[in-house]
DNA sequence: CATATCACG
DNA sequence: ACGTACGTGATATGC
């Protein structure tokens, strides 16, 4: 019999710090509750225990005031925002019908001591769920801890056996009170002894195992070899003797709690359906009502909402002339919500009336006479429309020869504006989200539509979800408003719509022929290394396989492992490329991984989605980067290889048919020029508007030589520091790039910053603000919620820095290539050029255009793009031509 | 379905 | 003392 017992405070602090910011509709922060559930369902799958319970460590009683103490009244600083989660997250355990522990004055450890030990006399096996470490003493043959570990929003756990506890410490789980003795635990307010460090402590516990015969022992010491043997540290050891008694005692956990405990009492029962539905529905955990099965308690099961709203909503089939005309004649009173079925045969237009709780409908199929003058009409620019995912129905409508003009407003991204780091923007969420109902899905199928047929369930959704897009207007406009988004809205996003559908409609044309010669050959390569590479190892295995591959390397060959990953060794290229010159394998391997890539993504991925034009249509997506960037999917055109030689050749078969030229125009440095504008910094301005390369400027300046004498070398070492100072520099991630010492990196930061001012200073002042305002913005006024910067969690915090100081950075190029997208696309098509626009990536736009046009497209593309933003430095754009990609950026 | 790896800016 | 650069998407493996 297995019981689990989870650290109630650590883990949900874990869950809290771990899980992004979530809140309820009411504004009730839901993260530590919703993390919590998840690690708690993670640990039930993986144990599968027959009891759990859960325990609590309970505030001493104080008597300060704490009622006007405000937020801080909440003990152990715990954050307001978790502390309101604490009660809730009790009620959700009891809901659960799992037992909770607390006892006022003891702590949770102690708690968790006692239990373990009433289990392990009771002979059950024990299973403690902890972030902390403090627990790891309680390991024993009767007792595992999971140490639940976050890192970045993921949560893993680590069961850690006494075997495991062994390998790593090197001695008996039991001695961890010995370490914690001789090394103190500031976290704990355990002194340990004065100079005894984590190193020396393990070093003395795996000779002598504990502390007394540490003590007992002292004189041998001196000579034994196996302790550093550093000057004074038996004096140290002798001074801090009491210390070190005292230490051992705090340090130990007391299994004596006062509880009345029995493992069967905590026996894992069924949760109660009622309850717990009441409450994730009110802290909107749906995907956990999914997960647990819950239904709506059976009382309240008949009351089916939609009714109310097909009820008040007049609607009208346009099926004949005088529908026709009534149709024609209320559109002009735009703006209109418009939304399309799927397969783009009927299209419901949802008109805003006088009368607030009515609306009015009207319905278009195309199997009707009536459809394509209504289309027509529909989409005159004149007529202003509404949507979800607009560029999607303007891709649907070109297809269909209409025009994509007159769209003023996409409800995704509005939403995506408001919060760019949410996940997703579906409309129904967001219209229950903004305007507190949900639009009838149609697949209700307990519900009283189960009655109407498939199409009435189609267009009562389609007109459902047509006022739901209206509705987000009148409640997300104000919003957009007051957070200075109209102009992004209205000049940047909306504009760029019918640019993107253009483009994803233009496709890229490629070379199917040479696509699938090359992927021959690699494949020929690939079995080539392969066969070597067995030979090398000994034996066959999949290399594809970082489990497998770590264990010929670093077990089979006894390669020196930089040992990282959770579940093992790294075999990442960083670390293969450091073991290169160990074995003749690792060359091998790294070349199988290139070439496999290149074949799996690209040469055979590629080849998979050409389509019956023979080109290849991305999808950009633009609701999905936290800085405004574009992203593109299925497939991804904007990762298209270019840095290494053999990658290259992908791009090459990236072609302009018969007659035509590709022009390609990208901007050089805009991330740094932008750093250099929006701080201010007038050495970084200067180095820009000589025109000097910028990388060697700023290695002439942080060395204080002329730019003439800056080796290969310190040109590079300045370049890594440039892309470091965009990203939120660290010494140790410089170090780690540039193969120096973290010294000497924090040196090279250290100088550029005393040589950069301006941009020292910026990068002080733009995580104030963020902190201030609670979000990051660009020079447009894109904005990021940064809610990580208060956070007490010290990785979460410095991530938010970093991010803090990179998003007005790369959101404001990103706002300014959209601004040269529109134009670009606007001058194209005014120009009367057979010339389009293909591809963007990020920093550069690929034209496809007449190959006589060439370098008038060339001279179109450079002027518009540099007119996009005026900056105080050049904002420079470098164009070339060729028939295929990888000619055209030469 | 999550993780590791690697392609791009 | 912490753990280690920003932003993406596709593929293969393995639980």
């Amino acid at each position: 019999m297995k019981l689990v017992v989870l650290d109630g405070n650590s883990i949900v602090n874990r869950a809290f710090y771990g899980v992004r910011m979530l809140n309820a509709s009411d504004g009730t922060p839901t993260n530590g509750i919703y993390g919590f559930i998840n690690i708690l369902r993670k640990v039930m799958g993986d144990e599968e225990p027959d009891g759990i319970c859960v325990t609590f460590d309970l505030p001493a009683p104080t008597f300060r005031h704490e009622q006007y103490e405000g937020y801080k009244a909440t003990r152990h600083g715990m954050p307001e925002e978790l502390a309101v989660q604490m009660p809730i997250l009790k009620e959700t355990l009891d809901a659960m019908n799992i037992r909770r522990y607390e006892l006022a004055g003891w702590e949770a450890d102690d708690l968790l001591g006692t239990i373990s030990k009433k289990c392990a006399e009771a002979g059950w096996e024990c299973v403690i769920c902890t972030g902390d470490r403090d627990s790891l003493q309680l390991v024993d043959e009767h007792v595992t801890v999971n140490l639940v570990t976050t890192r970045m929003g993921q949560t893993s756990t680590r069961a850690v056996t006494p075997e495991v506890f062994r390998e790593e410490y090197g001695f008996d789980p039991i001695h961890m009170i010995d370490l914690k003795a001789l090394m103190g635990d500031s976290s704990d307010n355990i002194p340990g002894v004065r100079g005894v460090g984590e190193k020396t402590a393990k070093g003395l516990i795996q000779l002598y195992g504990d502390v007394e015969r540490i003590y007992e022992k002292l004189p041998d010491i001196e000579q034994s070899p196996g302790v550093p043997a550093k000057a004074g540290l038996i004096a140290k050891l002798t001074e801090g003797r009491e210390q070190a008694v005292m230490s051992k005692d705090l340090a130990t956990i007391r299994c004596c709690a006062p509880i009345e405990f029995t493992p069967e009492d905590n026996k894992v029962l069924p949760v109660d359906n009622d309850k717990l539905f009441e409450l994730f529905t009110r802290l909107e955990f749906r995907k956990l009502i999914e997960a647990y099965g819950l239904r709506a308690p059976e009382a309240t099961d008949m009351q089916a909402e939609p009714m109310e709203f097909q009820a008040e909503c007049v609607t009208v089939e346009v099926t004949d002339g005088e529908t026709l005309a009534e149709f024609l004649e209320d559109i002009k009173r735009s703006p209109v919500a418009v939304r399309f079925s799927d397969n783009m045969d009927l299209c419901c237009v949802s008109l805003d009336r006088e009368d607030e709780d009515k609306c009015l409908g009207y319905i278009l199929r195309e199997d009707s006479p009536q459809w394509r003058p209504a289309l027509e009409a529909l989409c005159d620019e004149n007529i202003k429309k509404l949507g979800h995912d607009v560029k999607d129905t303007i891709r649907a409508l070109m297809d269909m020869g209409l025009p994509g003009e007159g769209w003023v407003f996409d409800s995704a991204i509005a939403a995506y504006l408001l919060d760019p780091t949410a996940s997703k923007y579906e409309l129904a969420r967001l219209c229950e989200k903004y305007c507190g109902f949900t639009p009838m899905d149609g697949a209700d199928e307990d519900g009283q539509f189960s009655l109407l047929d498939d199409g009435l369930k189609l267009v009562g959704r389609l007109l459902s979800e047509a006022a739901a897009v209206e509705c987000l207007r009148e409640r997300l406009e104000p919003k957009l408003e007051e957070a200075g988004l109209r102009f992004l809205m209205d000049e940047m996003e909306m504009p760029l719509c019918p640019v993107l559908a253009r483009m994803e409609r233009a496709g890229f044309l490629v070379d199917r022929g040479a696509l699938a010669a090359f992927g021959d050959m690699l494949g020929r390569q690939i079995d080539a290394l392969s066969g070597e590479i067995y030979e090398l190892a000994g034996e066959k295995f999949n290399i594809n396989s970082p489990k497998q591959l770590g264990e010929v390397l670093f077990e089979r060959l006894g390669l020196p492992a930089g040992k990282k990953n959770n579940r093992g060794y790294s075999t990442n290229a960083d670390v293969l490329e450091k073991l290169r010159p160990k074995h003749p394998i690792v060359g091998k391997v790294l070349e199988y991984r290139e070439l496999s890539k290149l074949k799996s993504t690209y040469a055979d991925g590629l080849q998979k989605v050409i389509a019956t034009d023979g080109r290849i249509h991305t999808n950009f997506q633009m609701t999905v980067t936290a800085t405004g960037r574009l992203s593109s999917t299925e497939p991804n055109l904007q990762n298209i290889p270019i840095r290494r030689e053999l990658g290259g050749e992908i791009r090459k078969m990236f072609v302009a048919p018969q007659g035509y030229t590709l022009v390609d125009a990208d901007y050089s440095q805009i991330e740094l020029r932008i750093l250099a504008h929006i701080s201010g910094d007038e050495h970084m301005k200067a180095a820009f508007l000589s025109g000097e390369d910028i990388h060697r400027m700023t290695a002439a300046q942080v060395l204080g030589i002329p730019p003439e004498e800056v080796t290969h070398t310190q040109r590079g070492q300045a370049k890594a520091v440039n892309f470091g100072i965009v990203y939120g520099i660290s010494a140790f991630s410089l170090a780690e790039d540039i193969g120096v010492s973290v010294y000497e990196a924090r040196d090279y930061i250290n100088t550029y910053m005393s040589s950069y001012k301006g941009v020292a200073d910026y990068m002080e002042a733009v995580i104030a603000n963020a902190k201030e305002t609670g979000a990051a913005t660009t020079l447009y006024g894109r904005r990021r919620p940064m809610p990580e910067l208060k956070s007490s969690n010290f990785n979460l915090r410095s991530f938010g820095e970093r991010v803090a100081r990179n998003m007005p950075i790369q959101g404001t190029a990103a706002d300014i290539m959209k601004i040269a997208m529109v134009n670009v696309d606007r001058a194209l098509r005014r120009s009367g050029l057979d010339a389009r626009l293909l591809l963007q990536v990020h920093d550069e736009l690929i034209v496809e255009c007449r190959s006589e046009d060439a370098d008038k497209v060339k001279k179109l593309l450079i002027d518009e793009m540099q007119s996009a933003a005026s900056l105080t430095v050049p904002l420079t754009v470098e164009a070339g031509s060729g028939d295929n990609w990888y000619a055209a950026k030469g």
